[in-house]
RNA sequence: GGAGCGGUAGUUAAGUUGGUUAUAACGCCGGCCUGUCACGUCGGAGGGCGCGAGUUCAAGUCUCGUCCGCUCCGCCA
């Protein structure tokens, strides 16, 4: 893997001469390279020692340098051409600050500070050396300001900068002038103006960098995560996190007006069976015993209310072993809260002001007075899913009535039969209605039927011909059919049923331009079940968590009816995106156990798991509830953003790797022998031996 | 655990039914250039196609395996 360097000569660590553009000093006998030529020689040596010379293809360059093996004077006729060639690396010696202060930043300035001496300081943008004047577009995190070298206004500052490349780290000291007639820049925020370096310090040099520091480049991501501290100077990103900062502000400003208290909970906890996969730590100071990193401080924000602390908000990271997505992290952000005796109307309307504020504070957008509300179950039946993107329509309509006991097997027969009807649809080609059924195959449907209503008003499809004169009639007036609609069928198993047409819908309302993207839609969705089955553990399991408390009554009938139970839980959904959730939370030791209970908890299982949270149940626990938004997922939807990783400074990638630091690594077998630990033989043939870890 | 897509100069990509010396643009290095702003212009260097086998007279192109990245299903209380 060899780095983008510019020369033949790769720097080593603490060399920030930036030396080795060009070719080596001994190539060109000129007076440019007395300056710091004493001082280079001695790193260019350091250098050398801590890394060893490997042979570097990349940047062998025939000229001068093989020229001057032959015998002086043999071959220097023919290239007296080439000595021509400046080597700048003379004007490449790093500078201290020296008391330097930045007065500006390069985003602020504009033609009302015409006439001042400034100061700015950052990365070089662009550089446009046209031999007499040189333009530097100077960026830091803010923007870009336009700065020109002249040999009239400062020669020995626009000299030196014949040196300066991109990414170079400068100091930049100078007047501000507007710039000349018609040479305004209008896409620029600083375009009226220019600065004119009247001195200026090389704060640091810089490799040639893997892959452009600009938006408007396209480079892998792999690369971008293998550089991620480059990939962080593009604006785009670094807006992500300005933006993302604006967020969190604004979310401890909102809930600390309300009284909220920011308590921080441990990292270092006790694993819990429930839900999805623990990240274990081992204990060295307990061999043999592990902490869990939290999934959520669920539990500890409780104790925290039965601690009487009232209010409590984080903005916390949670950790979850489970694989990754383009939303998804193994460690996320979490923004949890809990309240004391609150009633799902007062967390609800708590959450919509914040989420309200949020929106306004970060990117001036005004959300709903009142979130529109849903069950669970309208969710699933009109939508498929649990997380409906309202801001369209094509519904799923049920049609399985119709088809009972009819002539067509596929249709009679299914478990659960729904409809989605596409008004304009009837341009679908055969091609895109194929890869439709592909798109339904994923979700485990064995196809996707159809129907097409032709001008005419003919319906064209493989199925009709099995359907009765009185079940078309039934369906056309159920569906509301008319000339130009397609209809799409799914006759299956529920969960089938309703992910794939739920999911197909999504891209209907895509591919026929039913979104409005710039439409934010914030929805309730409550009434969640309880409990659902889980048919590879054969047992029911909490849909939310096991602290959840039931909505009233529902317990009694928890036995004898596990499925139909409705929990006091909530969804915040916004686009499509599930961006919280909460519920009230159980507060007495009976209704835990029997919750546990009705999990298929043993009693003793409970006590080792969760004693101590049924034990402080037990001391005048206070009825408490609360909500957790998902960070990472609310940014992305404020910047816009495609990936997760766009919003979190260092993600991993699917396969839980940091393509930066290579985490995770192996250990030395010291470190594991201290924690009492021994690799299976398999894992250990990728152990290094102790004493050979790389520092 | 599974499905799909991808890996070719520093980067982004092209590369035909396997066939001379693997293309281009940008970037890089150097020359020239006093109004550019993705400056222009002239010249130059730079890769053997993720890795490993195999088929073949011949492999970037075909086969098998493997590694890495992305999207999705499962999973994510």
């Amino acid at each position: 893997m060899l780095h983008p360097g510019r020369g033949g000569v790769r720097r080593g660590p603490g060399d920030h001469q930036g030396h080795g553009r060009g070719r080596a000093d001994e190539d060109r006998p000129r007076g440019l390279r007395q300056l710091g030529a004493e001082q280079r020689d001695a790193d260019q040596r350091g250098a050398e020692q801590q890394r060893p010379a490997k042979p570097n293809r990349r940047h062998h360059r025939p000229g001068p340098r093989e020229a001057n093996t032959f015998p002086k004077g043999t071959h220097m006729t023919e290239q007296t051409t080439k000595t021509d060639e400046r080597d700048y690396d003379e004007y490449r010696v790093v500078q201290d600050l020296g008391g330097w202060k930045r007065t500006h930043s390069c985003s602020q300035l504009t033609a009302a500070n015409v006439g001042e001496e400034v100061t700015i300081m950052g990365w070089v943008q662009f550089r446009r050396d046209h031999g007499g004047l040189i333009f530097i577009d100077l960026r830091d995190r803010e923007g870009l300001t336009q700065t020109v070298f002249s040999p009239e206004v400062a020669p020995e500052a626009h000299e030196r900068a014949h040196a300066i490349r991109i990414e170079y780290v400068v100091a930049l000291r100078g007047i501000v002038k507007p710039r000349p007639e018609g040479m305004t820049n209008t896409s620029m925020h600083t375009g009226e103006i220019e600065v004119y370096v009247t001195e200026w310090k090389l704060l640091n040099t810089s490799d040639t960098p893997p892959f452009p520091i600009e938006d408007r480049v396209d480079a892998a991501e792999m690369l971008r995560l293998k550089y991620r501290y480059l990939d962080l100077r593009r604006p785009r990103l670094a807006r992500n996190f300005i933006l993302r900062n604006k967020a969190a502000q604004s979310v401890r400003r909102y809930l600390d007006s309300l009284g909220f208290l920011e308590i921080e909970t441990p990292v270092l906890t006790k694993s819990t069976p429930e839900g999805a996969r623990d990240f274990l730590v081992p204990s060295r100071v307990n061999q043999g015993m592990f902490y869990a990193l939290p999934q959520s401080p669920q539990i500890f924000k409780q104790l925290l209310m039965v601690g009487g602390l009232d209010r409590y908000f984080q903005i916390v990271k949670c950790f979850r072993d489970e694989d990754l997505r383009a939303d998804r992290q193994p460690e996320f952000t979490q923004i949890d809260i809990e309240m004391s005796f609150p009633d799902e109307e007062q967390i609800m309307g708590m959450a919509e002001g914040l989420v309200r504020t949020l929106f306004a504070e970060t990117i001036g957008v005004a959300l709903p007075a009142a979130f529109q509300r849903m069950s669970y179950k309208q969710a699933m039946d009109e939508y498929g899913v649990d997380k409906p993107d309202v801001r369209f329509g094509l519904k799923l309509v049920d049609v399985k009535d119709i088809f009972v006991g009819g002539g067509f097997k596929v249709f009679a027969g299914a478990p659960m039969l729904k409809a989605i009807r596409v008004p304009g649809g009837l341009e679908l080609s055969r091609k895109e209605i194929d890869d439709y059924t592909e798109f339904a195959k994923i979700y485990g449907a064995q196809g996707l039927a159809w129907i097409k209503v032709k001008e005419d008003g003919e319906w064209q499809s493989p199925i009709v011909k099995f359907f009765s004169e009185d079940e078309k009639a039934k369906l056309a007036e159920r569906l509301g059919m008319v000339p130009g609609d397609i209809v799409f069928f799914q006759a299956a198993p529920a969960d089938v049923t309703n992910a794939s047409l739920g999911n197909l819908r999504l891209k209907l309302g895509e591919r026929f331009g039913l979104i409005d993207e710039k439409a934010y839609a914030p929805l309730w969705v409550t009434d969640f079940p309880l409990l659902e089955y889980d048919p590879e553990d054969k047992r029911w399991v909490a849909k939310h968590h096991p602290f959840t408390s039931p909505q009233p009554g529902q317990m009694d009938t928890i036995a004898s009816d596990p499925g139909g139970a409705l929990a006091r839980a909530y969804d915040l959904v916004l686009n499509g995106n599930e961006i919280g959730g909460g519920s009230i939370r159980i507060h007495t030791p009976g209704a835990q156990k029997a919750m546990f209970s009705a999990l298929g908890i043993g009693e003793q299982e409970a006590e080792e798991k969760f004693g101590f949270l049924i034990e402080a149940l037990k001391f005048g626990a206070p009825p408490h509830g609360g909500i957790a938004f998902g960070l990472d997922r609310i940014i992305m939807l404020l910047t816009g953003s495609k990936s997760i990783r766009d919003v979190i400074a260092f993600p991993k990638t699917q396969k839980a790797a940091c393509q930066m630091t290579e985490a995770p690594n192996v250990v030395d077998n010291r470190q594991l022998r201290e924690l009492g630990i021994r690799l299976r033989e398999k894992v250990a043939e990728a152990a290094p031996e102790e004493t050979k870890n790389e520092a």
